[in-house]
DNA sequence: GCGCATCATGAACAGTGTTCATTCAATAAG
DNA sequence: CTTATTGAATGAACACTGTTCATGATGCGC
């Protein structure tokens, strides 16, 4: 449903140069039709494919059934088409993987920087991409492997060199920061996802004592530190580390 | 096909229980041939399969020809053995991934905690896991999917835990900052693989200068900062950002 | 109405991880 | 010295994957 929406906008803003009713009326026979086909047998010929509806239909995929499962042949078949039909459209499966980033980072806002809390701003850009990374489970891998810097990419650098620019930080050190930030959120996006599975079955505090126990079972001649000290290592709630980590990385930069 | 088979099976042993000096003759031919062929082709063909054997060979692979090149059936070739036996000594493909990056782990030596000079020996031992996922490309990928905590894995948590401890650090941000670095130096491995094709058409220098003018073609409207310090955002010599990086991860935990 | 250019199709190709019945070699038992 | 057993290796499958391409159908401009 999600994908049919936005899908509809962006069609509708294509087409309003030529005719916005026709295009929803012709919305309106392929529902009706939709009605009589769907049960019987899902129709062959559809509304045109496009970029758009291939990158909507595999972030749909991905949110479900995670990036593991995002498969050019199942994209294809959510959109009833045959799977070398993508291909006309877009080039590869690494392509669509950048598409698929460039339309999380155009989803990003970024706030109009304000030198007094560049801090907390920095953290909420962050919070951000961490929040669609997990969203959409396992996409960080694309966003590891795809090209350096797309166009939807440079815009959130650059949201976050303003802001941290105008929160008085040397440029040099803001650059690298938030490079660092970000393969940092990639990384921790994906690792996040190891712990999901676990917290479905229990409650996080057996999960966590249950941690510290076996912890706690390691060979204290081996491990004296991490066994000393299993309550800290397993500590943090929630995003705790991902927070500490991205307040150490834009730490002391002004 | 089933009968038939157990047909050929039961012919066989009948075969070999009539004439036993031909199948001794057999054999017989088959070690003089070993004679000659254990020459040119030292390995593997009667040395036993062993989960170490595949380890190695998997590690060589990747060095050669990066991760993505890893296959099962690659494995088996290296080794002269078929798809199927590897499965008898491991259990999946993430069991031969957290097998690699397990002994990848081992390799790494950790140093005396030193007081004076924590840092440094942090930086080491980060420089090494680093320098270790380069030299395999892209297992860095393993690193991120496997087991959250190998025991080998573990190894070098409790040497780095050791050494921020013995440098005067809390234990939670001692703990905090290590996961953090983990993570980070993960994905910088693989990130840093995207430059290097790069490297080897032409010198670093140029490479830069190009880059450079390739940022300060941006429109600078929508990406003033970026433009205006185009110089500093793509600064930096070979690992100058992941120093950066690590540095700022363990900053200020004394 | 027709020609054209575009797009979708379905089959194919070369791979992938994984499983399985079958075969073999070496060993333990009589 | 046979014989039975066992454990590992085989090779052929299975269900997939990304990608290509000749074929065929579609809708649009004239």
């Amino acid at each position: 449903m999600n994908t049919v929406h936005s899908w509809c906008y962006r069609r509708a803003m294509a087409k309003r140069r030529t005719s916005r009713d026709n295009s929803s009326l012709e919305q309106w026979a392929a529902q009706i039709a939709a009605l009589d086909a769907a049960p019987s047998a899902p129709p062959s010929r559809r509304e045109p494919l496009t970029a758009g509806r291939i990158v909507d239909a595999a972030l749909q995929l991905v949110e479900v059934d995670g990036y593991e499962a995002l498969t050019m042949r199942r994209v294809a078949a959510a959109l009833q088409a045959s799977p070398g039909a993508l291909y006309a459209h877009v080039r590869d499966k690494a392509a669509l993987d950048d598409l698929m980033i460039g339309e999380l980072c155009s989803r990003i806002t970024l706030p109009v920087p304000d030198p007094a809390q560049w801090r907390a701003q920095v953290l909420d850009v962050c919070r951000q991409m961490r929040d669609l990374y997990l969203r959409y489970p396992g996409i960080a891998h694309a966003a590891l492997e795809s090209t350096p810097q797309s166009l939807d990419a440079l815009r959130i650098y650059e949201g976050l060199f303003a802001i941290l620019l105008a929160g008085g930080a040397a440029p040099q050190c803001a650059a690298w920061a938030i490079d660092g930030a970000f393969q940092y959120i990639s990384a921790y996006s994906l690792v996040w996802l190891r712990r999901v599975p676990q917290e479905a079955a229990a409650g996080p505090i057996v999960e966590n004592a249950e941690v510290i126990e076996r912890f706690m079972m390691l060979p204290a001649d081996r491990f004296p530190n991490t066994v000393a000290h299993a309550r800290e290592v397993t500590s943090g709630e929630g995003h705790d580390r991902f927070d500490f980590a991205v307040g150490q990385l834009f730490r002391g930069l002004t």
